[in-house]
DNA sequence: TACTATTCCTACCAAATTAATATGATATAA
DNA sequence: TTATATCATATTAATTTGGTAGGAATAGTA
């Protein structure tokens, strides 16, 4: 299962485009709108502007806005920022790879077969864009 | 991610699938093969056991055998004994169903929507037998 | 200048989950 | 009777999850 910071975090871009006339949203109106507690929420933005998915606008009518084009944020690459690994067990994974203690042999494992074949029929679904969700 | 007990647990199954000739098979056994710590493995077993995957034999020469056919064993069941829902949010899971408390509208939720395809392309992998995954 | 709305940062915390381990009772083949 | 097993319950240490607290820094506006 993903996290709800994860969930928060794709709700909160959704948002974010939805809304998003040329100025900055703030926290709070996220916060209120889509029901994530604020300061959770807070913690997600950080993270979502320190991977240069958003810009923010300090102060007064300040705010977040999209860094990188909404066209080329996919749901997978929110969620390798904010949970990890697509994959469902680490040996699979791409991007946070991790050998197995218990396995022999890596390229005979019946197991890790499998998950490939899983992985590969996942990703396409979930490189989908915010752009392409909105239209679902 | 999945835990280590259901990696356990389909390895078992499969190396039950593998050695078993009639004579049960001890945890022991399973336990130095494929490197899953004793009384972890245990649990496991117990609870593969009570969700009538596996059957026991008690006392010397005991151990444990298939009680329901490895061709109709699948791996999405074994997840769900295990670990839980398949689907990777709450709401979209047909076994494991959850409301999502900030979600206004179930329906129209573009997410929600993203996540029914997903768990939709990733059951048919999932409902692979331990027979069809020996063959891999 | 003062005020207010905002982001930014570090740290903290409670509950749940994970990956085991410990101890010992019970059953059975030889 | 002994060795080999399963069976059952409880405990535990580490990690993750889902937050919360408090305040500093920044900037628009009266």
């Amino acid at each position: 299962m993903l996290s709800k910071r994860v969930k928060y975090a794709i709700k909160t871009l959704l948002f974010l485009y939805e809304n998003g006339d040329g100025k900055p949203i703030s926290a709070k109106i996220i916060s209120e709108n889509e029901k994530i507690p604020y300061k959770f929420l807070e913690n997600i933005l950080r993270e979502l502007r320190q991977n240069k998915i958003l810009k923010s606008v300090r102060g007064a009518e300040g705010g977040y806005k999209f860094l990188k084009d909404p066209n080329e944020i996919t749901v997978a690459e929110i969620i390798r920022i904010v949970d990890g690994p697509i994959a469902l067990i680490p040996c699979v994974s791409f991007y946070f790879y991790e050998k197995c203690e218990d396995c022999t042999d890596e390229i005979s494992c019946k197991i890790r077969k499998l998950f490939v074949q899983l992985r590969n029929e996942m990703l396409p679904i979930l490189n989908k864009s915010i752009t392409d969700l909105e239209k679902l």
